[in-house]
DNA sequence: ACCTGAACACCGTTCAAGT
DNA sequence: ACCTGAACACCGTTCAAGT
């Protein structure tokens, strides 16, 4: 989460302009899959342009040649992570399917965890997620009985349920101070009134850093297992109570 | 959501430094209120440290004064927009309490969607909300039978719901060539192949630009009121469902 | 206590120029 | 087509100095 060392940063090593021998060194998937490692190591407050490219040996000017812009990049960056997580389908029944993209889905971003708050909270990103995704639920949610304005309307349930719990599972910690924030943030949780707050303080051994508003620690120390699976369970139940008044019975 | 207009930016009135007279001019809440309407209007892309200083005549420092931190001032202004959403205790059943405090977080958010961005996907704003919502959803919930794992792990499907819901239907718009980008989106999705993506294709009237993924306005032009409404009802049902396994019925 | 004025170490992006 | 080298117009934050 913090800067790598602040090594005097050395100019990419000179050579001279001009087209490289054999024709394109660089490209669009390459600078891709360098921004996401390094956003994997040291985090998407971390991510520049320039550190890219300082890192891959050339100059800024280099990096625009081939993505264009800052936000095009890390919606790159984010389908790469999302690109697998779609379940083949015709296999499985459609609350099966879903709970199984919802642990795919969780596990990818296990994988990448600070590109997470691309996924859900920047429409560049969240446009460049595969189509397949999209299909793969719709279909789910046509077998299970919905179509029209209910199908559109299931559909943004699921998406909304799995990313944004996601992107707020691996929310950020903030980019510096992160030990003091936390610490001050542990005092003011623990000396939470009892009469003020009776429920919470009555809870606060199981909820402190936990439970979202109360935690300093993101998914990536403090993981929330227990409360993603009921979370799905949630989501496919009150799906299920929908399919059947759709369907009128 | 557009820098505003580039006239050469003067500086902060000459004054003399030190104290003004009658003492503190300048008060964090009052810089988290400029912040806010700076935001309202301009878009989170658009703030900086100086141009609120700007905008309020005086140097960057100045402000650093009084806040510390530039997340520390967009937590200020999270919590300003969430202050006042917490519903009363103890009128409501807890179903009807919950919904009610999805409508008035949502009714916030709308009157303050660029800060959207900042509720779930931001750990230091997340933890900034006021704690009466976190009460009051746990007052809620341990009414409706849930206490110890149980009660932590609806807290955070509720608060996920809400809070990541939201986050999606108001996630920011590129900073620049906004239309150049929704125009390649829209593009890309109405040449989406019938025989690849047969569900997608067949709804596309349906979905595009209403559905999370396949769509290039976020809920300030093209509110997802109806999804948002159902996306309650199947939180509140799941969570009913929830209930009645706990209670062993 | 509260603010100025300037500096430090960064950014994303553009552009002429090279090969 | 692909890259250099430099520039433009910004950032957040720090710090000595004023009153």
């Amino acid at each position: 989460m913090k800067k790598p060392a602040p090594e005097p940063k050395p100019k990419p090593k000179p050579k001279t302009a001009g087209r490289p021998t054999g024709g394109g060194a660089l490209s669009k998937s390459l600078i891709a899959e360098a921004a996401l490692a390094h956003i994997d190591e040291f985090g998407l407050g971390a991510f520049s342009m320039r550190e890219i490219a300082s890192q891959l040996g050339v100059y800024p000017a280099t990096v625009h040649w081939h993505v264009s812009t800052r936000e095009a990049l890390l919606a790159e960056v984010a389908a790469t992570v999302m690109a697998q997580v779609t379940p083949p389908a015709g296999t499985l029944a459609w609350q099966a399917w879903i709970t199984e993209l919802f642990h795919r889905c969780r596990a990818a971003v296990r994988r990448h965890p600070n590109v997470a708050q691309l996924l859900g909270a920047q429409l560049v990103s969240n446009g460049s997620l595969p189509t397949e995704l999209v299909e793969g639920v719709l279909a789910a949610l046509a077998e299970a009985g919905f179509e029209g304005q209910s199908l559109l309307e299931a559909y943004n349930c699921v998406i909304a349920a799995m990313l944004g719990f996601l992107t707020m599972e691996f929310s950020p910690l903030p980019a510096d101070n992160t030990q003091a924030w936390a610490e001050e943030l542990r005092e003011r949780v623990h000396t939470i009134r009892p009469l003020d707050h009776p429920v919470l303080a009555r809870n606060l051994p199981l909820l402190a850093n936990k439970a979202f508003i109360v935690r300093w620690d993101n998914g990536t120390t403090v993981p929330l297992d227990s409360s993603f699976e009921r979370h799905i369970r949630i989501t496919i139940d009150g799906l299920e109570a929908f399919a059947r008044r759709v369907k009128g019975v």
